[in-house]
DNA sequence: TTCGAAGAGGAAAGCGCTGTCAATATCCCG
DNA sequence: CGGGATATTGACAGCGCTTTCCTCTTCGAA
């Protein structure tokens, strides 16, 4: 592990000061082309780059921003990074992400983790929902530069991007009801999670706009993740409760649901019609291909990546507003008249 | 945005040295309890957090290995990074990823992105798969701890955890052999990909091995996404061949492979048996669930995080050998006598 | 009471880089 | 050919923190 130069190095080298040598690094003031061309050949014969750690102390900036969120490895997590790390792409940012997965029981672990990033002195914070309290947010946003993707908190409206779930889960209540279903399911998200919330409502607004009735042995709460919408129906089918249709609060949970139906030898959509929400990714692959609401992860992410660098900017995030979209596919037909 | 404190306003405060600030910071020396008092009191008044960046500086460890991908957004990817993250939870080490799909055709860019995570001055790298060239690789591990996942390099042998994807794709043909099938089509990865190449061979040798004759029809070759998962599927379709079972070279493109036949009226496993390889989280989910060769990759990035740390300490990366799993589900079955 | 050892804490020298400031060199015009 | 303007460059002071190195106490033993 042979050592490796600093700029001290190359100056020494090309016979000039370590001044001239970060000047043609930064382009920040004109060499002469002589000194310059001795540079740089210095800097290619060791192969050198410039220690951004002791550029970030200096200028004050770590050029790189911190993301926070609960899980990685969650599929709608994954995506936003991923455009995050594409709206980056073309600045001299990178990410740095932070996710509080194994410990998410704990609020408090979650605060850990966003002073993990601010330890590392991060230029601006993204935060992917989170259960953060807004309080918290808000003293953030003093701080240092923050756009909240997929949550809105109040005070910080100008910062936040998120979809409208209410719109969102009423849309796909309504379309299950356009399709003449009146016993329709909803497996609810995380209880006490603002987006379950939301996308309860939006389910019961439609169904009290409609004039059905409500019945609340149809809703049953998991966890947003897959095996809670097995779970779930699991739940349901052993209530022995009539059902055509099931609205579940994320594909996820979705992906349970058919499951659970499949294996109770429900056919979808013949049998039960299921409408997601989030439109992720694979749910274009599901067999059959799941209608949802889409919820666009990725460039949601971009978008925020786009905003934050704004911010750096002094510019105004300038956050637009995320149509809400029913999708489509084949997962939710018209009511047979026979059952 | 007011400014935030440094280890010198704390040091003012509780009138004393930085030297004895920084003391009490690292436990590193003893400090008379008077002092540690007054020095912790300012700490918690300002709410101080060190500068890591400053920290790095001095101690020549910027305490964040990298980790370089193609795609933290494909299910494999951000599952190894859970896991990845999951092993550094505990060590004071950060990860910082870098992805390089936008610009994937290009390995020059590849080595830009290993290239920005050098310049942040990362302790370590974890290279997940990645199509860097092995000699650069090695240049790599010549300067820091390098553990390379799901790929293997000569000459980093003790550094690299791959599992034996011949032996899966071997597992997974003679499985579905053993089925009674005889007219198996390979979904084979993108062309040149040495696990392409590799789960290739796999369903070759099973072939054989079962003196089965190998049609060069049956083979056509994707790019592990579902959506070529689908393409080939239909080219297979449109050229009138027979199959019986198709063995797809990843998960994703078994996902594809199946609504393709689901589209064109077969039923799975009924008409037609499909065999994955990967296990993602989803393949439990699908409609049958897929029967796949198991690649553990959460506990990959786990291990290979672990492996990291180790290394960091001077110690043997002890990576273990991973054994291949065929892990049976729902998605392929006996040959039906009448097909 | 005196001396040495050990304990505490401050001063100062960087880590690798940037940016200000002053000095030197170069150039134009009258 | 002189004077002032302009272009280049080097010295140097940090950025916020760690880590010798060294001084100053304090305390026990002789």
């Amino acid at each position: 592990m042979n050592k490796v130069s600093t700029l001290e190095d190359i100056a020494r080298e090309a016979g000039v000061s370590a001044s001239t040598v970060s000047r043609v690094l930064n382009g920040s003031k004109r060499v002469a082309d002589a000194k310059r061309a001795l540079v740089l050949a210095a800097i290619a014969r060791h192969d050198y780059r410039p220690n951004l750690v002791a550029r970030g102390l200096v200028r004050g900036r770590s050029m790189t921003i911190g993301v926070l969120m609960q899980d990685i490895g969650s599929p709608f997590f994954a995506s936003m990074v991923s455009g995050i790390e594409r709206g980056l792409d073309h600045a001299a940012y990178r990410p740095m992400f932070a996710s509080t997965h194994w410990r998410s029981e704990h609020q408090e672990d979650e605060a850990r983790s966003l002073h993990l990033l601010l330890e590392r002195r991060v230029d601006g914070v993204i935060v992917l929902a989170s259960s953060i309290p807004d309080a918290e947010l808000r003293a953030v946003a003093a701080q240092l530069p923050l756009v909240v993707v997929a949550r809105s908190v109040p005070g910080l409206e100008t910062q936040c991007l998120a979809i409208d779930n209410v719109e969102g889960a009423y849309r796909a209540t309504r379309y299950l009801i356009g399709l003449g279903h009146t016993r329709i399911a909803h497996l609810a998200g995380t209880p006490g999670h603002p987006d379950a919330a939301d996308r309860l409502t939006g389910y019961r607004r439609a169904l009290a706009d409609a004039g059905l009735p409500e019945n609340p042995n149809l809703i049953v709460a998991g966890d947003f993740l897959e095996s809670s919408g097995l779970r779930c129906v699991e739940q349901l089918l052993a209530n022995g409760e009539q059902f055509s249709a099931v609205f579940a609060a994320n594909d996820q949970m979705a992906y349970g649901a058919m499951l659970g139906l499949y294996n109770h030898g429900y056919r979808i959509p013949a049998d039960v019609s299921v409408v997601g929400f989030d439109d992720q990714f694979l749910s274009a692959y599901t067999l059959p291909p799941l209608t949802t609401v889409r919820q666009p992860s990725f460039e949601m992410g971009e978008v925020a990546a786009q905003a934050m660098l704004r911010l750096l900017n002094n510019e105004a995030p300038a956050l637009p507003q995320i149509p809400v979209d029913l999708i489509i596919r084949k997962s939710a037909v018209l009511l047979r008249q026979s059952a």
